[in-house]
RNA sequence: GCCGCUGUUGCGGAAUUGGCAGACGCAGCAGACUCAAAAUCUGCAGGGUUCACGCUCGUGCCGGUUCGAGUCCGGCCAGCGGCACCA
């Protein structure tokens, strides 16, 4: 009888040995086809892994592994997202330095992560927060400030009153903050700004040269809201000024018959002296301004607002004159911050007339716009239009559009939702940005000789209530000379958001020890695009869509050789809890990996993983499930005692062998690990029904397993006496001939419903199966009486008997 | 309100994309081994009905297409996630 299975000896033996032998480092053999894996590296908190992560590693593990046993040479790398928040508050309450914080935190991150066997190659680990790292992430920001993508802007920003800091659009949920739930008010202060907006179209495009899950794709292009429309110039009765609006609808035109411009827009200042009803006015603005985002969306529909007593605007398709209003509902940051309302046509404007009974004109036919807004815009042609008169909508888009610009009032113009990136944080723990404010000449970088532009040693990394940075409070560091003209001159004391460092650290793992670049010209030929990137979907409108963001902007200036940084993109499903909801500390349904660990082994946790469901959905953890996983390897284990001499394929199981390999090969490349799983079980559970195992089908079982369960599988190896490592053999091949079975058993259905079963060749033809049918009893008696109308076969499948 | 996903057994989940629903695993039941238990091995196992061969119902609900529907079409219901006055 063989040993028992003791997965802790085995897991740290192999671990060692891995290490030892470089088994993982990236060979240098670039004759070998590249194969770049990536999966979203973490934040190292203080509370360690939970059972969360180790599900997309094992499963790009897996990929890895594979990959290497196919031949690629492989970039498997693994590193730390490391400034951040609550390493800063921990440092506060704790008073150490975040520095020492985020090293003890990697250090506990990497212990459990190696623990579970990854094959990453730890000579490339980096650490967004390293001086030799984030020089390079202020060195992009400086490129995208000489291009004029980064700006200061005084605009009213999303500040969390909790985290007491400025967050971007993409942090705010459900009006508060992303992280810690507080309430986020607009507050406006002067913020650098990055122009997302300019990429807004590439980013768009780019997506249909990638190979990401379609989610993703609908995500990103939602959240960047692509909308196609016109710009028209609506003249002001007896003013100079023209009020521009954006509109997807030209067509309705005709039944324009009020405006509404944002309460924030620039025009009411300017004819203050023309407002009868100038403290209404006032008040509105003011009622507005106080409310922030939360309760903004918190009042929704109840539309309110205040009309313009003394201007008035002309419709330029009919001259005639109509009222112009001020209402929340019209955003001054979206379009030109004014629309042409046309109640008959838009839900909104409806809503708005009938409250103030503004006339509502019917512009394209098909509805009943006296009892609500018509809004098909597929059915129903244009009436009470003029020209436009009998068009369908499209033809009446494209016509008023052409005669807009004819006139001179209006073109064509694409609107998006996206906005600029908020790229300020009054923090500490984050990257300085690298800039000086000379009074003489404005905001001037530091010369690239000074990077990185260290983070300052304080006493305090308190964040303060007037909105500044801790930094601020640094008088010596802040105070500089003006690398322009020498005179006295400011560091900016905001520092960069978390989403800095993440936004191209898969371009360092490249060349992560470069000291003239981020990363070579020929390391990034070489490695990029990424071959196969893993994340969470909450990524998708963040770090995602960041990332692609400084890649084509670092594309666009020639620094990196493609044009999107990932190929292939997909998600995964998160564990829940054993009560499936989320996991979390105050719901008490946390698992910690090392508990696993410890009492399963980590390849039991590493298949339980794998099986516990589809990849994409979520899933509960359940430790019955691993105990189950255990069991499986136990049997797996215990082969070797019924190990014979053969060392190719038994006649009794070969085709079973190769119809394995082909299931276990398509179902990991597809992220169907349950699948693949259970395939394995079933193989194992055939070796135990025959008795025994060739030991060719046993090294073939192996070679399978070893990306799922990599330890147990190279000790097997081991033990069986085969040769060299499990991980560098080649990939186990199947032919596809040698899958199908000779025989097989096929359902007769009579009517459809199935009366029988019988055994036939594969390749038989319909006559000769259709004698066995008809001999058996059931058909026969079925068919006495009545008429066979039909009868369907479908070879290895079923055959049909219709009667009548 | 809009977009996306999901609904199959006591539970987690399969189903070659229109062809024997419930693979694989968990929990359960029975047997073997054991003084006994655990572990392990071998079986059984959707509901109803029948001593049984069977018959019949069954993939959230209603309807349709088809020889045949978990899968396709139309209309609902429920749950989860995202967006939310974007003109």
């Amino acid at each position: 009888m063989s040993k028992p299975y003791e997965p802790k000896d085995i897991e740290k033996k192999w671990q060692e040995t891995w290490e030892k032998e470089g088994a993982f480092c990236v060979g240098t053999d670039r004759s070998k086809p590249k194969y770049y894996v990536l999966l979203e590296f973490p934040y190292p908190s203080g509370q360690g892994l939970h059972v969360g992560h180790p599900r997309p590693y094992t499963a790009m593990d897996i990929i890895a592994r594979k990959r290497r046993m196919q031949g690629y040479n492989v970039l498997f790398p693994m590193g730390w997202d490391a400034f951040g928040l609550p390493t800063e508050n921990y440092a506060i309450q704790n008073k150490i330095h975040p520095k020492i914080v985020t090293e003890n935190n990697v250090k506990h991150f990497k212990e459990q992560l190696k623990a579970l066997g990854y094959s990453f190659d730890w000579d490339r680990e980096i650490n967004t927060t390293d001086p030799a790292y984030y020089k390079w992430t202020q060195w992009i920001f400086l490129k995208l400030f000489e291009k004029g993508l980064a700006y200061k802007s005084e605009m009213p920003i999303n500040w969390c009153t909790s985290c007491k800091v400025g967050l971007a659009n993409e942090e705010v949920v459900n009006g508060v903050c992303e992280r810690c739930g507080g309430e986020v008010v607009r507050r406006v202060k002067s913020q650098w700004m990055l122009k997302i907006t300019e990429y807004a179209e590439k980013l768009i495009e780019g997506l249909d040269d990638v190979d990401y899950v379609e989610k993703v794709k609908v995500s990103q292009k939602n959240w960047i809201g692509r909308s196609v429309g016109a710009e028209v110039d609506f003249v002001i009765s007896g003013k100079e000024d023209k009020l521009r609006i954006f509109t997807t609808r030209p067509d309705t035109l005709f039944g324009a018959t009020y405006m509404v411009i944002s309460p924030e827009h620039p025009l009411i200042d300017k004819y203050r002296s023309d407002l009868k009803n100038w403290d209404e006015i006032v008040a509105y603005r003011e009622m507005a301004a106080r409310k922030s985002d939360f309760e903004r969306t918190e009042l929704v529909k109840e539309k309110t607002g205040v009309v313009l007593e003394g201007l008035t605007a002309v419709n330029p398709v009919n001259g005639k004159e109509i009222p112009i209003w001020i209402s929340d509902y019209v955003l001054m940051s979206y379009g030109t911050g004014a629309i042409m309302a046309v109640p008959a046509h838009d839900e909104r404007d409806w809503d708005f007339a009938k409250k103030f009974h503004l006339p509502i004109i019917e512009v394209v036919a098909g509805g009943d716009v006296e009892q609500a807004a018509f809004t098909d815009v597929a059915s129903g042609k244009l009436v009470n239009s003029g020209f436009l008169d009998g068009l369908e909508v499209a033809e009446a888009k494209k016509k008023i559009t052409e005669w807009l610009a004819e006139q001179g009032i209006g073109k064509q113009k694409v609107n998006y939702k996206l906005r600029d990136w908020v790229f300020s944080r009054q923090r500490y723990w984050g990257e300085p940005i690298p800039l000086v404010q000379c009074e003489k000449c404005g905001f001037v970088p530091i010369p690239e000789s000074e990077l990185p532009l260290m983070l300052p040693e304080v006493e305090s990394y308190m964040p303060t209530d007037n909105g500044e940075s801790p930094l601020a409070a640094m008088t010596d560091w802040v105070n500089t000379t003006c690398p322009c003209c020498g005179g006295p001159a400011k560091r900016e004391t905001d520092t960069m958001p978390q989403w800095a460092g993440s936004s191209w650290y898969f371009l360092r793992y490249t060349d992560p020890n470069n000291k003239e670049a981020f990363a070579s010209k020929e390391a990034l030929d070489y490695w990029m695009p990424v071959d196969w990137y893993n994340g969470g979907m909450e990524h998708t409108t963040l770090h995602l869509l960041y990332s692609r963001f400084w890649h084509k902007f670092l594309y666009d200036l020639g620094l990196v050789s493609t044009p999107e940084p990932y190929q292939k993109r997909t998600s995964h499903g998160m564990i829940m809890g054993e009560n499936n909801e989320k996991m979390s500390k105050s719901r008490g349904n946390v698992v910690n990996p090392d508990d696993i660990v410890n009492e399963f082994g980590a390849d039991s946790l590493r298949t339980y993983e794998m099986f516990i469901g589809a990849f994409e959905l979520s899933a509960a953890w359940s430790n019955e499930g691993v105990r189950g996983c255990r069991r499986f390897l136990e049997r797996v284990w215990k082969l070797r005692d019924m190990l014979t001499e053969e060392e190719g394929y038994s006649a009794a199981l070969e085709t079973k062998v190769h119809q394995v390999i082909k299931k276990v090969s398509l179902d990991f490349e597809g992220l169907k690990f349950n699948t693949a799983i259970a395939a394995m079980m079933g193989l194992v559970n055939e070796f135990y029904r025959v008795g025994s195992v060739a030991r060719g089908e046993f090294r073939t079982l192996l070679l399978l397993l070893n990306p799922v369960a990599p330890h147990i599988t190279e000790e097997l190896w081991e033990l069986a006496g085969y040769e060299g490592r499990a991980y560098m053999q080649e990939w186990p091949v199947y032919e596809e001939a040698k899958t199908i079975e000779e025989e097989t058993e096929i359902a007769v259905q009579l009517n459809g419903k199935v009366r029988a079963t019988i055994k036939v060749g594969i390749k038989e033809e319909q006559d000769s199966v259709r004698e066995k049918v008809m001999e058996l009893e059931a058909v026969k008696k079925a068919a006495e009486g009545k008429n066979i109308v039909k009868e369907i076969y479908v070879k290895g499948r079923i055959y049909n008997i219709v009667v009548k």
